[in-house]
DNA sequence: TTGGCTACCGCAAACCGATGCAACTACGGC
DNA sequence: GCCGTAGTTGCATCGGTTTGCGGTAGCCAA
């Protein structure tokens, strides 16, 4: 398997453990190329260990979000999580009225976030910002 | 009575009717400078309507939402709302470690805004756009 | 003023995500 | 290979927000 070693080797040198039910959220995260939202993991993960609680997906996500894993894309209401892929940054622009996902070069950004940093020495979190409003189609309604 | 004449001016207009729970959390939204939780709106509203239902509130400030009467805040994982004031438009910026919320201007992201525009024909709903990151106070620790 | 239509409200229950706790298990040390 | 322990899990529950439903009341027309 591919892009996630790293992660796994990134876990255990923070002292945090590698068990089944976290090999299995990551394995199923990386195999999706693209966003997948929490309960969709937590059905698939049950392929594989059937009793897995939701409760340990969410704490097994957020633990990884904070590891910079993955990343947090949050579509209408719901949480949805994808592989943190270093060589392809983006971040996601979401329609509030069909939740279309377009995906955004962080490029767009670096000079906003670059002015907040100098201005108010206040670092964003750009690589879990996910910007709200309407797509073209839905415009046009 | 001062800034929220126009909303109610617009809610009737919109064939929304004028409810006094309705004008209660206009009031109420209105009266406080900054930013407000829901759940205090509900405290105070109950002052003056002591059966008023926590989800009458919360629909009714995604209907002022809509509107554009009131513009949301997300701080911490709870909604905040405010009196959405043309005059004084202005962004958050949250820190995820200790909520603390700054205001910004919305030239900073007037540029962005326009690119996106542009090239994607998205319209991005910068009234409701919250930053989250690191404030310097907590970044230093 | 009265009557009727329909938006709105209160209530209850559902929903998503987070958290406290006791039992369990991965893993470094012997 | 076995043990001890601290990180993790499953379960139950909770907090904040949303939704479905039947009764209520705002608004318009006559």
């Amino acid at each position: 398997m591919s892009g996630h070693e790293s992660a796994i080797t990134r876990l255990r040198a923070q002292g945090y453990r590698i068990t089944p039910q976290r090999l299995s959220v990551l394995d199923i995260v990386a195999a999706r190329t693209g966003h997948i939202g929490a309960d969709e993991v937590w059905h698939l993960a049950k392929a594989q260990h059937p009793y897995v609680d939701l409760a340990t997906i969410y704490r097994t996500l957020q633990l990884l979000k904070r590891l910079g894993v993955v990343t947090e894309v949050v579509i209408g209401n719901k949480l949805h999580f994808e592989l943190a892929d270093q060589h392809n940054r983006h971040n996601h622009m979401v329609c509030s009225l069909c939740d279309a996902v377009q995906t955004l070069s962080p490029d767009y950004l670096a000079e906003f976030s670059h002015r907040l940093e100098q201005e108010f020495g206040f670092t964003p979190d750009l690589d879990n910002l996910t910007i709200g409003g309407k797509c073209s189609r839905c415009q046009s309604a």
